[in-house]
RNA sequence: GCGCCCAUCGUCUAGUGGUCUAGGACGCCGCCCUUUCACGGCGGAAACACGGGUUCGAGUCCCGUUGGGCGUGCCA
């Protein structure tokens, strides 16, 4: 596997832009061998290709300007007929052309019968060559066009799989025609169907996040993204869940489907949800110490962690990481542990927090001020105790307690949720929340 | 317009002529578990676009229709 930043287009390729393709690959746990190509820097090699091509006579200098080109393109539309390039230079003498005039070099490409590229996915593909026009290959200003330079550089890197997106289908026949026209031995085709949208048209700005970064940001883990992503478009069986090496392992041609799939932020979101279960503390603790920034909510934790921080952040990552989502909900729901008192309550706590259960916390504080240790197992038995000799229900102090201490409706257990926060601070916020006595 | 590609539950898909009264996953609905929220368990609704062929037999092969996608740049 080799990395190529196909950067010929100078306006596009901003190194902002390279940036983000190289943060998401790392992030994404995508690895290359070798150097990164930056196809700008070949760009001596291909202009001298492209003589070569002039040389042997298969392409040819080309005076038409962009005014004729668009004039061209019109007539045919309104004609009804493909708003090809006509071929006007590729017979005439260059003599006719005004001296010093710019010229783009084409391709002489061949004029009927088809280009067939034998896809992997999408079978013996016929493209009809009347279709194909003699496309530029070095622009009037002396720099390749892509179809050139991809050509180019697969061959003198030695690509031997070609696996895009489908849209690049014709763009096979024309590259084809290249590798044929230079004697090169063509690379192994395979167009895999794009990702769409949830309305079914190609993913795009209008659909919000494209960019791997922004799925960062929204607190999908790289596992998620690499699996899910594998199941689009490609199957193995009924298989949903696995890894990155089964996936490696399983992946053929034969498994790949070849019409376009959806992007389903639900279902990511699940599997998402799923592997924020199963990974262990320390994958979350390791994400979060390499990408807590990258978190759209990273604000709301006080990075980087204290030691006493780090542990109670640790202590409550089963509980937590058990109803998170996403790193997000991670970050949102963890909030409560660093918190300040007197805390701030949600509405919905505010409204658990009756006098009478005011009056309970009171004397659970007193209960598990007298606790002799501070552990799951006596919590919960002095809370139940209590709730006994109060005939009432566990729901009916638990609840309140839960406010108390998170200021939320929803937490993990709230044993674990003592633990984490303490002996100390947990008492403080019971004190807060219980009624005068 | 022309060319190429595609077509199974809402979505991702399994299915390579008979085992399909079409399977799984997400989502949805119901029940159970439960101190909250989740997890989990059980059950349910939900699809072969349409029309012709071929065949003893078609979701699976062929043709057409319809629908969708991509391409059609001195962009990549």
């Amino acid at each position: 596997m080799r990395l190529r930043i196909e950067d010929t287009d100078k306006t596009r390729s901003t190194q902002e832009a390279i940036d983000a393709i190289l943060d998401s690959l790392s992030w994404l746990g995508l690895t290359w061998d070798d150097e990164t190509v930056y196809q700008s820097k070949q760009v001596d090699r291909h202009a001298e290709v492209a003589q070569e091509l002039l040389d042997s006579g298969k392409a040819y200098k080309c005076f038409a300007t962009p005014e004729e080109l668009t004039a061209m393109r019109e007539e045919a539309r309104a004609a009804g007929k493909p708003p090809r390039y006509d071929s006007r230079w590729r017979d005439r003498d260059p003599a006719d052309a005004p001296s010093g005039a710019p010229f783009a070099v084409r391709i002489k490409a061949p004029l009927d019968g088809f280009t067939k590229v034998n896809d992997q996915v999408q079978g013996l593909v016929r493209v009809p060559n009347k279709d194909l026009d003699d496309f530029i290959i070095l622009r009037s200003d002396g720099t390749p066009t892509y179809m050139l330079a991809v050509v180019v550089d697969d061959h003198d890197m030695g690509v031997t799989h070609v696996i895009r997106g489908d849209d690049h289908l014709t763009n096979a026949a024309r590259q084809s025609i290249l590798f044929d026209a230079l004697g090169w031995e063509r690379p192994v085709f395979a167009h895999i169907p794009l990702i769409h949208g949830p309305d079914g048209a190609k993913l795009s700005k209008r659909h919000g996040a494209v960019g791997a970064e922004s799925y960062r940001a929204d607190g999908f883990l790289a596992e998620t993204m690499r699996n899910y992503l594998a199941r689009l478009g490609w199957a193995h069986g009924d298989d949903e869940i696995f890894s990155t090496d089964q996936a490696i392992s399983w992946f053929g041609f034969d498994g790949m489907g070849r019409s376009p799939a959806r992007f389903d932020v639900q279902k990511l979101t699940a599997m998402n949800a799923h592997y924020m279960r199963e990974l262990g503390t320390d994958v979350f603790m390791e994400a979060l110490a390499v990408g807590a920034e990258h978190l759209t909510n990273a604000e709301k934790l006080p990075w980087p962690l204290s030691g006493s921080q780090e542990a109670s952040f640790r202590a409550a990552m089963p509980g937590l990481r058990e109803r998170a989502k996403t790193l997000v909900d991670l970050v949102e729901s963890a909030t409560f542990l660093f918190a300040q008192r007197p805390l701030v309550m949600e509405a919905k706590a505010e409204a658990l927090l009756t006098d009478e259960a005011r009056q309970h916390l009171l004397m659970l504080h007193t209960h598990y001020h007298d606790a002799q240790d501070w552990s799951v197992e006596t919590l919960e038995e002095l809370t139940k105790s209590y709730a006994a000799e109060q005939d009432i229900k566990l729901g009916a102090v638990a609840q309140p307690l839960r406010a108390a201490l998170t200021g939320s409706k929803t937490s993990p257990g709230i044993y674990d949720v003592l633990i984490a926060l303490g002996r100390e601070e947990s008492l403080a916020r019971i004190r807060d929340q219980a009624a005068d006595g």
